[in-house]
RNA sequence: GGAGGCUUAGCUCAGCUGGUUAGAGCGCAUGCUUCACACGCAUGAGGCCACUGGUUCGAGUCCAGUAGUCUCCACCA
């Protein structure tokens, strides 16, 4: 049944619909099915608190469309889809609302009732992100849909904690961690951004015990100092060799400290002497340990300064910088100040200074791990897209420290470890222990921290196919096909899932990783709450539609580039939407057929169009399959409105009427079939709508998204009908230009006389030189049988002169220069092919088709000149 | 300090494993109420593909270097 379609496309009408649908014909679902090969793709789970942005819709975007793909070749296509957690992200959200409108902290509600907050707040909001990811037309799996924290994931989390702590490959200890004192938790090495801030360097008197003088150190963090536990000199400093070994008086603590030589103090910069504060520089802690340094911690886990700092104890951090620069200048310790500027390590979250300190913390040892991960990229075994985010992965993990995988959070996994409080031994087990493993003691505790959030995200592959359980889901999908994500996580997530995969599964989580760029605005910022430069994908989609927002996502950007986002962008891509809308109102217009079939009769345009749709079909596929999904959108844009509407839909048009019109309905039916099949995983929706409302082939099921791929058919291959539709258009497009600079207006019909040596192609294409080319009769003539020249505008391509009489309008003079110029322009031309192929080393190297088609060129290119001159010789008489 | 990207039309960008007369969108100019579409049609102007060398029969495409620019990683008090 066809229906009317309106004029103009309207994507709010038609989006919201055909979502439905689908949905409720359960198209997105996939099931471990043996007779079909599966395909699938992890969705990167956004966390719960977040708001659908750019590049969310872009990530979204380049998944869904090699899912439609895949499901359309007749893959068994699983795009799993979920919620992170995010810790402290939305720990942090929680307890600003609870702050906010309650005046509380989290410590006022205590542990428990805080979680049934946060809880009672993912189940309101959490959502959110996901209504939103429809909207965009994502074709996920929803009924699968995970949640970081839901049972199966806890599960998979504390399973992987247990067998990696049994295998000694997660330990707890002591170290330099990275400290967010506004957060108040551990990070890792990956969540802290460095900046370049502007600061001082103070250089700092440290007196000799002995009296015979003193050390000159500099820093840039004073308010450590009374966490010093010593002073190193490079052992090759000559300056300081005597001193190796001796001791100094810290100044305002009055502590006597040893000064020692060590590698880690580079000669020639600064003073050469180096404050130690092992607890609070992780360098430092190193050398530290080197030589036996004491470990004083002198600030707290809040930014405060503790007992340890003397008379600066209870001060802000940057409170005690200040008093203590004060101090050092009353008592003449101070010797002088530079300003200096320097890298500052800071909170991803939150933007404050992280202070590094020690912290009895957990930590996964990576060493091994980085093995195995290292060799199934650099064996190929996963492969990134493209290629160079290898090198940025390798060069990660060959370098990679220990995780600290601790949160000093309650919002996560908390962590199964429980401490003896008799014998002191830790016990982790996958069930809650009621006693310790080694004394018995019922006197323990479970450790209060939480896991970092990417410990669960880096089983996602597996956890959310079902692991640890053996399930038909993890043995059929896993591994997956396609991970698809931003170069900017790699760190966080990339890497650790596939360490864990390796480890855990025994078996890489994906093959392929897919990388893309950032979205940034017009000006090439980055889109950012402070900057107040985003924009919002749902207005976007509102307003031009899904479909325009994908395809402006997707075409002309390659992997792993950042594209700028301009809304005139959105703009053309709905114009396209309505181009195609209104191609498809034309193709239904009067349409008589109900079923489309290839008519056994076919016309030279026909053969034409579903030749080049051939072609087609076979580049878009394998743009794909090389996931280089902006040239393939490209191809179908320019397919769809350059080959079918501006000259398929307008040479059909003669035919509309009469005899032929049942055969252009089922080959322009046919043919925008097959475009909508090719353009629907880009632009799902309107392709979606169309394709109900067109006629089908036989056989052909009710939804565009469950429609075979189209595939390059031989029988459908018609290069001399090609060849022979691109010389009348060639001609066509030159009587075109030249009205154009002769300022004939197109109301102004001239009767034609096409000379050309293969008439029965021109005296085929007569109608479409009358339709496109404003002619009124059009006569074909032998090649040799050429009008008069008097009163005649001549135009010259290589398959044939036309001659159109507009006597008023011919200046010989301008004609003969004009010839020229044409003449000279392909006599050019001609010499570089001439050359070309005049070289032995050419024509003996080069492939065979590329010398045969410089062959044709010059053929054409001579046939051409000749007839130029042809004319010229007319026109001169 | 290490790694990597980018430099192509006025603007924003494509250009796959080297082979076209180097493309698109927007913008610009001219003409067009052509019965699908002015969110349109036709025509046109506009490029030493950053620079210098090299490999090759052939380089926007591969290699080396130079300049500018951006990003990531590490980090010296």
């Amino acid at each position: 049944m066809r229906k009317e379609l309106p004029k103009t496309y309207e994507p709010q009408e038609v989006e919201g619909k055909i979502y439905q649908s689908w949905l409720d014909a359960g198209c997105f679902r996939a099931a471990p099915n043996p007779d079909k090969k599966p395909f699938s793709i992890v969705m990167p789970p956004p966390n719960v608190t977040g708001q659908l942005h750019m590049g969310h819709a872009m990530d979204c975007t380049l998944q869904d469309i090699l899912i439609r793909y895949k499901r359309m070749q007749g893959y068994e296509a699983l795009w799993m889809p979920g919620t992170d957690h995010a810790g402290i992200a939305t720990q942090i959200k929680v307890e600003e609302e609870l702050r906010k409108n309650e005046g509380l902290t989290r410590y006022d509600l205590g542990r428990e009732k805080f979680l049934e907050r946060v809880w009672d707040w993912k189940n309101k909001y959490g959502h959110r992100i996901v209504e939103q990811q429809r909207k965009l037309g994502s074709s996920c799996d929803w009924d699968r849909a995970r949640f970081t924290m839901d049972e199966g994931c806890s599960k998979a989390v504390r399973e992987t904690f247990c067998e990696l702590y049994d295998k000694g490959l997660i330990y707890k200890g002591s170290r330099i961690i990275n400290w967010c004192p506004h957060c108040v938790t551990a990070l890792s090495d990956a969540e802290v951004e460095y900046a370049d801030k502007p600061g001082h360097l103070w250089y700092i008197r440290y007196p000799l015990a002995d009296g015979s003088g003193d050390l000159v150190v500099a820093t840039t963090r004073p308010e450590t100092m009374m966490g010093d536990t010593g002073v190193a000199v490079n052992p090759e400093d000559e300056r300081f060799k005597h001193l190796v070994g001796k001791t100094c008086i810290l100044p305002i603590m009055n502590r006597e400290i040893p000064i020692v030589a060590d590698e880690y103090v580079e000669l020639g910069f600064g003073t050469g002497a180096v404050k130690m504060t092992p607890a609070h520089d992780p360098n430092d802690f190193e050398v530290g340990l080197r030589h036996s340094l004491e470990t004083i911690r002198v600030i707290d886990d809040n930014g405060v300064i503790n007992a340890n700092g003397g008379p600066y104890n209870g001060m802000d951090r940057y409170e005690c910088r200040r008093a203590v620069v004060r101090d050092l200048e009353e008592q003449g310790y101070l010797v002088k100040t530079e300003d200096y500027s320097h890298n500052v390590g800071t909170c991803y979250r939150c933007k404050n200074d992280v202070e590094p300190l020690i912290s009895a913390q957990w930590f996964v040892k990576m060493e091994p791990l980085a093995k195995e991960a290292l060799r199934v990229v650099n064996e190929g075994e996963v492969q990134f897209i493209p290629e160079r985010f290898s090198k940025t992965y390798t060069n990660w993990m060959e370098n990679v420290h220990d995780w600290c995988i601790s949160r000093q959070l309650w919002w996560g996994h908390q962590i199964p470890a429980w401490t003896c409080a008799e014998c002191g031994h830790i016990t982790v087990d996958r069930a809650d222990p009621t006693q310790c493993a080694k004394c018995g003691s019922a006197r323990i505790e479970r450790d209060p921290d939480v896991l970092d959030t990417w410990f669960s995200s880096a089983l996602w592959p597996f956890s959310t196919l079902g692991w640890p359980d053996k399930t038909p889901e993890l043995d059929y999908f896993y591994p997956t096909s396609v991970l698809v994500t931003g170069y900017d996580i790699i760190f966080f997530w990339v890497s650790r899932m596939i360490f864990s995969g390796c480890e855990q599964m025994k078996k890489f989580p994906f093959e392929k990783v897919l990388i893309h760029g950032l979205v940034r605005d017009d000006k090439g910022r980055k889109m950012s709450k402070s900057l107040g430069n985003g924009i919002d994908p749902l207005e976007i989609a509102d307003k031009y539609g899904a479909d325009a927002l994908r395809f402006n996502l997707i075409t002309g950007n390659s992997p792993g580039n950042d594209m700028r986002f301009y809304v005139e962008k959105c703009e053309a891509m709905r114009n396209f939407a309505n181009k195609i809308w209104n191609a498809s109102r034309f193709v239904m217009m009067n349409l008589t057929i109900d079923r489309v079939k290839l008519p056994e009769r076919l016309e030279l345009e026909d053969k034409w169009v579903l030749s080049k749709l051939n072609t087609l079909v076979k580049e878009v596929t394998e743009n794909l399959d090389a996931y280089e999904l902006g040239v393939a959108s490209a191809k179908v844009y320019d397919f769809i409105w350059d080959t079918y509407c501006d000259w398929y839909i307008e040479l059909t048009k003669g035919r509309m009427q009469g005899e032929g019109a049942e055969n252009a309905q089922n080959v322009l039916c046919y043919v925008l079939v097959q475009l909508l099949k090719l353009l629907h995983p880009f632009m799902p929706f309107i392709t979606e709508e169309i394709f109900q409302a067109l006629p089908h082939g036989e056989g052909e099921s009710g939804f565009i998204m469950r429609a075979d791929w189209p595939v390059y058919n031989q029988a459908l291959s018609f290069p001399q009908e090609e060849a022979a539709m691109e010389e009348i258009m060639e001609a066509i497009r030159a009587i075109r230009t030249r009205r154009a600079e002769m300022n004939v207006p197109p109301s102004r019909k001239v009767q034609l006389t096409i000379a050309a040596a293969r008439r029965e192609v021109f005296a085929a294409g007569a109608p479409f030189f009358q339709r496109l080319a404003s002619a009124a009769e059009v006569h074909v003539a032998e090649a040799g049988q050429v009008p008069a020249a008097q009163g005649m505008v001549e135009v010259v391509t290589h398959a044939a002169r036309v001659f159109m009489p507009l006597a008023e309008l011919v200046d010989v003079q301008q004609e003969l220069e004009r010839i020229a110029k044409e003449r000279a322009k392909a006599e050019g031309h001609l010499k570089g092919i001439e050359a070309k192929l005049g070289n032995e080393a050419f024509t003996s190297k080069a492939p065979a088709h590329i010398v045969q088609n410089q062959r044709e060129q010059a053929e054409k290119l001579r046939a051409l000149i000749a007839q130029l001159d042809q004319s010229a010789a007319a026109m001169g008489q």
